[in-house]
DNA sequence: ATCTTCATTTTGATTAATCAAAATTGATCC
DNA sequence: GGATCAATTTTGATTAATCAAAATGAAGAT
């Protein structure tokens, strides 16, 4: 038996390595992720461990073993198939799924999985265009370029906003940058931390840096 | 923060006082249905009582307060609108959505519940004719008489079935008497534990005092 | 009035998850 | 080579839920 706490401490060990491939999860970053005392981070860390989910090494940090990656996968699987599920079934606001999936996750079966799986006509990405791992917990992440970095004036399609954030969310969709739609960067003034987007001919917009930072994009087929 | 744990034994008080009214539930039946040790039994409901959850008289059984109550039927109403969604919207057999909806009854919220109650058209009864508390705690539950007891010869529809076990409901579907259906009690014979049934001028079968205890109908129109 | 019995309650442990605060350690800086 | 600091680990408690086994009590039986 796989608790919730194992499988979330699991997940966010998975982020958090996504985040700095190759490293070490430090006790700190971990126990700040996920709202505990420094000293429950490590007890659970060592649980891990003992369950095989987990390398570690005192004072040197944590890392997941394949067994650990793999459940991670699951959860996230769960996690991103149901936010989808509750936006395109249920009608709900990308913004309120995130939460509602943080506890679905861990209750969901296998059997209904597959069915919101199929209901969906097997999707790839969740509503922030997170990717979903598949069954056998494999993922298909490409490197993306944000609104920060992508070159200026080359048409962009948005494909992903790494901020689970209700506000934000609610704000990127005010707007009107949800993933799929089409942007151009018209030009960047870091010293201003103002980032001017072209929607269309006659709507434009501004983004602060930080914002921009964590909306990916893909570069859309020249017409 | 009421947990699942109590959620669940509120349940099981409310399921236990229905089935005898007026009296009080004493710690063995209890146990024995939540599958504890007596002692556990006793501590828990002291849990309840303390959190103004039931009234428990040392010795002498316990009661839901009328908050219990409510909590109970709130309990139940999300426990019976997501069976209802699994076989409705999900295709899943109305054996196996029990078991689901033990485990996410105590994980949707409202927002959820709210959304399935209108997708499936604000229903009153779940797939095994169990009815559907509304959000504000009111349940519409008649007297019903079931197929060891009915009169004989005049036809009947299948209302509820009183029995969440897999087995039971597949072998009740494969004799297609699920909630719905038409049939007449052709005769009884007692002693032989035997109820023969008349689906149509075609189809009849029989069943077991037992089983004919836990399927109720209502008579119908006389047309 | 005492005994016997069985349901119930109490007691003492255990497991998972958590915290606060104390102890430890590794590294950096004189 | 020490002193100092920050991160980490340890320790000791706490809460929820559970069990096994011992203690208690209420009823009926003699
Ligand atoms: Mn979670
Ligand atoms: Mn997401
Ligand atoms: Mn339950
Ligand atoms: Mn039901």
């Amino acid at each position: 038996m796989t608790t919730s706490t194992v499988e979330n401490y699991v997940k966010q060990l998975y982020v958090e390595q996504e985040a700095n491939p190759g490293e070490m999860v430090l006790m700190g970053r971990l126990a700040a992720a996920m709202e505990v005392a420094p000293g429950t981070a490590t007890s659970m860390v060592k649980t891990l461990a003992d369950a095989g989910l987990a390398d570690y090494q005192p004072r040197g940090g944590v890392r997941l073993t394949s067994r650990g990656q793999q459940l991670a996968l699951h959860v996230l699987r769960r996690h991103r198939l149901v936010e989808l599920f509750l936006v395109k079934i249920l009608g709900l606001d990308w913004s309120q799924v995130h939460d509602e999936a943080e506890a679905l996750e861990h209750v969901v079966s296998d059997i209904v999985l597959d069915r919101i799986d199929e209901l969906l006509g097997y999707p790839t990405v969740d509503p922030h265009g997170d990717p979903i791992p598949t069954s056998s917990g494999r993922v298909h992440d490409p490197k993306r370029m944000n609104l920060a970095s992508c070159p200026i004036g080359r048409p962009q399609r948005i494909v992903r906003v790494l901020d689970q954030n209700p506000a934000f969310l609610q704000f990127i969709e005010r707007q009107g940058l949800m993933p799929g739609t089409k942007v151009t960067v018209a030009d960047r003034e870091p010293a201003a931390d103002a980032v001017r987007l072209r929607l269309s001919p006659k709507r434009e917009t501004t983004l602060g840096l930080a914002a921009a930072n964590k909306i990916l994009v893909e570069a859309t087929a020249t017409a």
